[in-house]
DNA sequence: TCAAAATACGACTAATTCGTCATGTTCCCT
DNA sequence: AGGGAACATGACGAATTAGTCGTATTTTGA
């Protein structure tokens, strides 16, 4: 329940030439750093500018809002992880449970880097989540998982499968986010992350089962 | 990563006569309106005190701030099913998992209710989340958890407990919250929480096993 | 070369917000 | 009854913020 409305988020306008390009780019390094260093509260237009060494009308001409600065960032790395989870679901050179527990071994990590600006970022949340375009992006994880499900539980019935991925996959992206809060050392991530796939492995097989 | 500093939050004095001690109350009910109508974004000392029939001075007379405010309502919340989810984990006559099974359900459901405002004060909570206040009621749980623990997995070592039990806390906690954003159906409800709990079983079942 | 298009600038406005304080009202106790 | 303490009021100040717009500068292409 953010702010009233949702606005449009979408690109005001197309850099052209090589400078505003660049200039975008600056802009968004910028809105990263002040959202890790400044935190959600202290996120504002005029900060990202002055950090990025250009004016706020600059700023306005490729992005509507402030919420769609955010709604960029965002966008950015859901694609990259999207990606990355991708690859190692569709591997089918393994076996389903290891791809899963190298799922979870690259999501957990992946959330961990960068946890300050990850954090902030979900502070931000309700000033673009209810937007347009966040909607359509959340559905695009589902037909990945569908398939890995198929795989990984042949003798499931759909709706035990479709809760079963539901369960993963919640789990998986909303204890990463609380897990990488508190900073970690390599070794405690990959103990949690195998405790992790240890509970998806053992919730499968049983499943499987019967 | 919220506001810069974190101020205090308790209270700043004590209701002595009967009439003080109602408005509390009454600015405490209207706060939960305003946070589950209005939102995060709009929840303001004003819109308080007008929905509580009540003029700001008074309102800025018992709580010192605004994240006062919704610390107080926070804290109510946990004091609530903190107490809720002792009561099933302590019933030594059911079998662990049974209690396990228990208090996913009770806590989903307690999740599903009053969702909008959960969900509002969620948002909300980069303003009340790093006062001292807020991290002391965080270890509470912490105890009785591992109490549980003991009884459920005698055979594993108290490491395994331990990353087992945060998993459990974590995964319950923080599953619960996401999967009440949105509205769902007693039956939804209920069947999501036996995934988790078979979930949970099994896992402790393969520990206990290995 | 030069005009038009694209880009960059930053002072400014309108709106919102938190929290205070001087003043008035009600309650309690003797 | 009446005096002091507790309580209640709401206009107001100080601060912050999102986003605009008229103007200045740079690039492009003919």
């Amino acid at each position: 329940m953010p702010d009233r409305a949702s606005p449009r988020i979408s690109s005001r306008k197309q850099p052209q030439q090589a400078r505003s390009a660049g200039l975008v780019a600056t802009i968004l390094e910028a809105a990263v750093q002040v959202l890790a260093k400044e935190g959600a509260a202290r996120f504002t237009t005029a900060r990202v500018a002055e950090k990025a060494g250009v004016s706020v009308g600059s700023l306005y001409q490729y992005f509507p809002n402030k919420a769609a600065i955010l709604f960029r960032l965002q966008s950015d790395e859901w694609r990259q992880t999207a990606d990355m989870l991708r690859a190692i679901l569709e591997d089918r050179a393994r076996p389903p449970l290891d791809r899963l527990r190298a799922l979870v071994h690259a999501f957990l990590k992946s959330e961990c880097e960068e946890a300050a600006m990850r954090g902030a970022l979900a502070d931000a949340a309700p000033l673009y989540r209810d937007a347009p375009e966040a909607k359509e992006a959340r559905g695009s994880a589902d037909d990945v998982v569908a398939t890995f499900m198929r795989e990984a539980l042949p003798n499931a019935s759909d709706a035990v499968r479709a809760m079963a991925g539901d369960l993963i996959k919640t789990t998986v992206s909303q204890v990463g986010k609380d897990y990488s809060e508190t900073p970690r050392t390599d070794a405690e991530i990959s103990t949690y992350a195998d405790a992790m796939a240890d509970m998806f492995c053992a919730y499968l097989r049983s499943l499987d089962r019967g």
